[in-house]
RNA sequence: CGGGACGUGGCGAAGCUUGGUAUCGCGCCUGCUUUGGGAGCAGGAUGCCGCUGGUUCAAAUCCAGUCGUCCCGACCA
């Protein structure tokens, strides 16, 4: 990497601009559009102009080091690959539309790569066929492209993208346990060394419905985040709110018959409660849902304050469902409950474990205008049975020290791993031969992280309202010039010098000796982000000085022109090292 | 896949209701003057007004279709 290592302004391809462009609504979105980082091709499309490639590079040589560091080898796997590896896992059939197939010209089938499992078990199966050969992992930096139905914020959520991925392989389920904690402290230390180790935080992640494998996300904590992390305040447990259990207790409460009780036009919880001058929480009410696949309905039951959790639905259902529609002619809606149900056919009850050692509720008595109070799931309904279905609520018990301090907050997710277990290599055939003679089939592992969205992250944690503040590790360029009034002689041949002796202390310097005002200088300074800013003028010049500024201002000096240059050498690599 | 909004020089917008010469700011080019937080003056270039069809003497403007983009929701190995 030569070119761009050094740089002038004025010679770079790409452009700044003040205008806030219209149709964005996040911060890293607008910043890198507006310091010319990114231009968009298509839906979920991007290019990067320079300063956006070299700050790819920086993470990718830091995913490298980390993943070099735990042993990883790396490989490259292709973009486009044919359908049969992918009907060999089955998920030419399981995978949505968000999986691009085509046809090549011989009609037959392919697929661009959303993820690689298929692909890394096809190269190692044969090159992996000795215990001896165990563990091992091997990575690569590839391009994804996954048909999202849904692209946005700018590099935030795309469809084709830049990934680290890597695929560890082991001879037990313990090794690999023991080598995903090296590859989560690997991760800890990217996202340190990408200067957001002090907002990013690992989660618990819903496995899915393969179930019980462990699986973490690393998590940006920011308000932009589109996913709700259920974090407790008094112990370290962090989870995806979709894999949080929600765990309830229910007051004491005095065994009263079931009475049937006129409540005409009262169809929301809120109104029910008011009604009859009691809070949610000791209210019953019902949530519909229908099957994706066949439309069948699903009828939970769960505790009035509290939400259904639809991926812990999903999960229990094996299937996707959706929310029914308000007006239906099998259910009253607004008046459903458990006692006197009438279900058409192929419609399940689901009962969520807050009903549990609940009792004395209100709740519909699947009658137009009417609901029982003095409900109690363990005496009116037979044979129930509970599921874990419901939200964590903000405020909530935390599962695993049991006090009252969930909080939820949102987050972004940037890396996520997995102990993905034996899905892949058993459906593929990938197999080994143990010390006694056994074929074994290898468990693997999966780690992966977005380099474009790192990138909109790093910016969304580290900016003010003029551009983003790169952390050195990352920046585009270690060290940006400003030659205020190029065209004086002074400043021409002092600037150059220092553009020059920089480099050859092995600096990445950007150098903007253009003919513009100062404002207009500044601005794109600031909105390149470069961390440490030497500015040359004949005002510096006649105090015989460099002004020395952090783009985060915290440090804003003059320095002497005899040693500006180790000066600045020194600086940028104390700089370096705060996130080394 | 539902709901909403928007497509007008490179960028950001006005014009559309009520059809009639393509408008403003930024940027770009030339020259002069400026120069510590997006300078001033003068001159100049750049438009299938997303696309297709319709109505009309006449369409950026009205109608239909279509493609694209963005936002909200659903979805997200």
């Amino acid at each position: 990497m030569k070119a761009g290592v050094h740089m002038k302004l004025g010679e770079m391809l790409g452009f700044r601009f003040k205008e806030t462009p219209s149709d964005c609504q996040i911060a890293s979105h607008i910043l890198t559009l507006r310091g010319g980082y990114i231009k968009n091709v298509g839906n979920g499309i991007f290019s990067l102009y320079p300063p956006g490639k070299r700050i790819a590079m920086k993470i990718e040589k830091i995913l490298r080091e980390e993943m070099d560091a735990i042993g990883g080898q790396e490989i490259l796997l292709p973009v486009a690959m044919p359908a049969s590896l992918w009907k060999e896992s089955g998920r030419w059939d399981a995978v949505g539309s968000e999986l691009m197939r085509m046809k090549d010209r011989s009609g037959a089938d392919m697929v661009l790569g959303m993820t690689h499992e298929e692909a890394v078990v096809h190269l190692c199966r044969d090159a992996a066929q000795s215990y001896q050969n165990y563990p091992f992992m091997v990575y690569q930096i590839q391009t994804k492209f996954r048909d999202e139905p849904r692209a946005r914020g700018g590099l935030i959520r795309v469809r084709e993208f830049t990934m680290k991925d890597g695929y560890s392989f082991h001879a037990s389920f313990e090794d690999l346990g023991e080598y995903y904690k090296k590859c989560h402290q690997a991760y800890v230390n990217i996202f340190r060394r990408c200067g957001i180790g002090n907002r990013v935080v690992s989660v618990k992640a819903d496995s899915g419905m393969m179930g019980g494998k462990i699986a973490e996300e690393f998590m940006l904590l920011a308000d932009i985040g589109e996913d709700s992390l259920a974090i407790c305040t008094a112990c370290d447990f962090r989870s995806n709110m979709e894999a949080a259990e929600c765990v309830v207790e229910n007051a004491p409460y005095e065994d009263s018959p079931l009475v049937k009780i006129p409540t005409p036009g009262i169809k929301t919880i809120e109104d029910l409660a008011q009604f009859c001058d009691i809070t949610a929480e000791q209210t019953c009410k019902a949530v519909l849902y229908q099957r994706n696949a066949t439309d069948e309905f699903v009828v939970i039951f769960i505790r009035g304050d509290l939400e259904v959790n639809e991926t812990k639905l999903s999960n229990l259902l094996g299937g996707e469902a959706h929310p029914a529609a308000d007006a239906n002619e099998s259910f009253p809606c607004g008046f459903i409950g458990p006692v006197g149900l009438n279900l058409p056919k192929g419609a399940v009850v689901i009962y969520d474990r807050s009903l549990q050692n609940a009792g004395n509720l209100v709740t519909g008595a699947c009658e137009e205008g009417y609901h029982y109070k003095g409900f109690t799931p363990a005496r009116d309904v037979p044979w129930i049975a509970y599921s874990e279905i419901a939200k964590i609520p903000e405020g909530g018990l935390c599962p695993q020290c049991g006090k009252a301090a969930i909080r939820l907050k949102r987050g972004v997710e940037v890396g996520h791993i997995f102990q993905l277990g034996t899905k892949y290599t058993q459906a593929m055939g990938m197999t080994y031969l143990d010390r006694d003679g056994t074929e074994q089939v290898p468990v693997m592992g999966c780690y992966g992280i977005g380099v474009g969205r790192l990138i909109a992250c790093v910016c969304e944690a580290n900016r003010d309202d003029y551009g983003p503040i790169w952390p050195m590790s990352v920046a585009p360029w270690q060290v940006h010039i400003c030659a205020i009034r190029a065209e004086n002689e002074e400043v021409n041949q002092t600037s150059n010098e220092l553009y020059t002796s920089l480099q050859k202390a092995g600096i990445e310097v950007l150098f903007d000796d253009r003919k513009v005002s100062p404002g207009f200088m500044f601005s794109d300074a600031d909105l390149l982000g470069v961390p440490l800013r030497a500015i040359v003028s004949p005002k510096t010049l006649a105090r015989g000085v460099v002004e020395l500024k952090t783009r985060d201002k915290s440090i804003q000096k003059d320095i002497a022109l005899d040693g500006a240059l180790d000066e600045i050498v020194a600086l940028v690599k104390e700089m370096m090292e705060g996130t080394a």
